[in-house]
RNA sequence: GCACGAGUGGCAGAGUAGCUAUGCAACGGACUGCAGAUCCGUGGACCCGGGUGCAAAUCCCGGCUCGUGCUCCA
C-alpha cells in the first residue's frame, strides 16, 4: 500500500500494512456527558479522511469507534438533573451522530459502548488476574504496572521515575487500593447507588481504559492496524491499552499502528470550558456553515495543532465559496467524467495522490484543490466544456468522495432549483433595470446607471459589463 | 523538572538537501465609463549560532522561543 502514516510508536512515517481480509482501524471515541465540541469533530474527521482515502484506494477497511456510555462526568451530569444516566449518554449519543452526519462524517461500522461490552470487560479482567498482571485492592481491582515495566513510555517516551517526580498532587486522587500510584483501575466496586454489574470480585464498573481494548478483541481480536484519538489520549489511556491487551493476550504489538490527531486552540489559547473559548459543533455549524467547518478543520495536516479563528474561518469560507460557485456555473455535478486527456489535471491527480499517501497531508490535497478550482473558473470563461466536466469529474472524485467538502449532489440540485426559482422571480424586473441602465449608460449618465446597479444589487444581484453587453448572476447565499 | 512536537514571506500554512507550494492581503496589468467579479503577472520567507556537503529552510550539534502531555480530556 502506497500510504505512509505517521506512528506515534515508532515516531517515523510508516508504509501502512495489514494481515486479514481488510484493514482494521479503531478509534476512541467521546464520553457523551456534554455537547460535543470542534475537537470531537477534529478527531472524528481525521479518523474519516484516512477511512475515505483508503477506501478510494480499493482498500477494504473496517472502521470501529466506540462510546465511553458509562463515567464519573456522566453520572454527575445525571444526578445534577435528576435523570438516569442512560438519559444523559442517549442524548449526547444522538447529537454526536446527528452533527457528524452534518459534518459529512460516514458512518463508522460499529459503534460500540462500554455498557453493552461489559461481558468482554470482566473476561479480560479475569484472564489479566489470572496471569497475575492485575489484583484487588481495597476499592477496586488495578492493573499492577511492575508486571510489564517494558511496556511504559511506549508513546510518550516517559519512564516509570518521570511520572512520580512530576505528576505533583494529583495522582493521591485516582485509587486509594493501588500498590503503586502508576498503576490503574480495571474494575472500580460501587460506591453508591450508580450504575453498576456484577463481577467475580463484587459489583461495580469498569475503569476508563478496559473498555478500548475489550472492544478491539471484539470487532477484530487480539490486535489492529491502526489505533488512535486525541493526542490527550496517549497517555495514560493509549499506554494503558497496551499494557491491558499485550499482556492478556501475549501479543504485541496491540496496533501496528497508532495515529494521532492534534488538538485545537481559540485564538492561541487552549479551548476549554473556564476560558470560555468553548465552541460546541453546533455552535460553530450554525456561525460557518458544515462544510466550511469541515473544511477549515482540514485546512492543516491532522496532527498539527490548529488555532481556530476569525482568519481561518474567513479563508475556509471563501475558498468554499469558490469551489462551489464554480459548480453550481457549471450547472452542477455531472457523472463519471473523466479526467485523463488534460495533462494539468492529471498532474494535479499526481499532486493530491502523493500528498494524501504523505501522512493525509490534507494540506497539499487542499492547496490541489484550490489549483483545479481556479483551472476550472479559466475553464468556465473560455466556455470549455469538455475542461469544465473533467474538472468536475476530478473534484468529485477527490474534494468530493475523498476530503467530504462537497455538497451531495441532492443538496447541489436543490442550490441549483434555488438559483433557478430566484432567477426566475425576478427575472423580468432585473432585465428591466438592465435595459434602463442600459439607456443611462448609452446618454453618458452615469450617475443614473450607477443608482439603477445599486438597486440591482440590493436585489441580491450582480453584474459583470463586458463585450457582449451586461451578464447578470444570483449572489452566493 | 521530564517527555513529545513546532518555529517558513504582512497573515494562514505545505515543503525536508538543488526545480513556482497553495490561499488571503499588497502591488502591476487585461476587461470596464467607474466599480465588482474573473483572469494574467510581480515582489517578498525559511528563529539564532556553529558544523557536514559541490549544494542546507531541509541533515548534525548547541542555544532561544512557543505549544502539548505528565492519571478529567478528542
Amino acid at each position: 500500500m502506497a500510504l505512509r502514516l505517521y506512528d506515534t510508536g515508532s515516531r517515523s512515517k510508516r508504509r501502512v500494512e495489514y494481515q486479514g481480509d481488510a484493514l482494521t482501524i479503531y478509534a476512541c471515541g467521546i464520553t457523551p456527558y456534554s455537547d460535543s465540541h470542534i475537537g470531537h469533530a477534529r478527531q472524528a474527521i481525521a479518523f474519516d479522511i484516512l477511512v475515505r482515502w483508503l477506501r478510494s484506494q480499493n482498500v477494504p477497511v473496517k472502521y470501529v469507534t466506540n462510546f465511553t456510555d458509562v463515567s464519573d462526568t456522566i453520572i454527575e451530569a445525571a444526578e445534577k438533573e435528576g435523570v438516569d444516566y442512560t438519559v444523559i449518554s442517549n442524548r449526547y449519543i444522538t447529537g454526536y451522530r446527528k452533527s457528524m452526519k452534518r459534518l459529512n462524517v460516514l458512518d463508522a461500522d460499529a459503534y460500540p459502548r462500554v455498557t453493552e461490552s461489559i461481558d468482554g470487560i470482566i473476561s479480560m479482567i479475569t484472564t489479566l488476574v489470572e496471569k497475575g498482571h492485575a489484583y484487588q485492592g481495597d476499592d477496586g481491582v488495578y492493573f499492577e504496572i511492575e508486571t510489564a515495566p517494558e511496556k511504559y513510555g511506549y508513546l510518550t517516551g516517559q519512564t516509570l521515575e518521570m511520572v512520580k517526580s512530576g505528576a505533583g498532587g494529583r495522582v493521591d486522587d485516582t485509587g486509594i487500593g493501588k500498590r503503586d500510584h502508576r498503576d490503574f483501575a480495571l474494575w472500580k466496586f460501587e460506591k453508591s447507588d450508580g450504575p453498576s454489574w456484577e463481577s467475580p470480585w463484587g459489583r461495580g464498573r469498569p475503569g476508563w481504559h478496559i473498555e478500548c481494548s475489550a472492544m478491539v478483541y471484539e470487532h477484530f481480536g487480539e490486535r489492529v492496524d491502526i489505533h488512535g484519538g486525541g493526542s490527550d489520549l496517549m497517555f495514560p489511556h493509549h499506554e494503558a491499552e497496551i499494557f491491558q491487551s499485550e499482556c492478556c493476550f501475549g501479543i504485541a504489538p496491540f496496533a501496528s499502528h497508532w495515529m494521532h490527531n492534534g488538538m485545537i486552540n481559540v485564538d492561541g489559547e487552549k479551548m476549554s470550558k473556564s476560558l470560555g473559548n468553548f465552541w460546541t459543533i453546533t455552535d460553530a455549524i450554525d456561525a460557518v456553515g458544515e462544510i466550511v467547518l469541515r473544511y477549515s478543520l482540514i485546512n492543516a495536516p491532522y496532527r498539527q495543532p490548529i488555532d481556530f479563528n476569525e482568519v481561518l474561518l474567513k479563508d475556509a469560507e471563501l475558498n468554499y465559496r469558490k469551489l462551489l460557485n464554480c459548480i453550481l456555473n457549471a450547472g452542477g455535478m455531472t457523472d463519471g467524467t473523466s479526467w485523463e486527456k488534460y495533462e494539468k489535471l492529471l498532474i494535479s491527480e499526481e499532486a493530491f495522490v502523493s500528498g494524501m499517501n504523505d501522512d493525509l497531508n490534507t494540506r497539499v490535497a487542499i492547496a490541489e484543490t484550490q489549483v483545479v478550482v481556479k483551472l476550472m473558473g479559466q475553464s468556465l470563461r473560455e466556455q470549455n466544456r469538455g475542461l469544465t466536466d473533467a474538472c468536475i469529474g476530478w473534484l468529485a472524485k477527490y474534494a468530493g468522495e475523498v476530503l467530504g467538502i462537497i455538497p451531495s449532489e441532492k443538496e447541489i440540485s436543490l442550490m441549483m432549483d434555488d438559483r433557478a426559482k430566484k432567477r426566475s422571480n425576478i427575472e423580468k424586473e432585473v432585465d428591466d433595470l438592465i435595459e434602463q441602465r442600459r439607456v443611462a449608460r448609452s446618454e453618458k449618465n452615469w450617475t443614473e446607471a450607477d443608482r439603477i446597479r445599486d438597486v440591482i444589487e440590493k436585489m441580491g444581484v450582480s453584474l459583470q459589463d463586458d463585450d457582449n453587453g451586461t451578464h447578470w448572476q444570483i449572489t452566493g447565499d
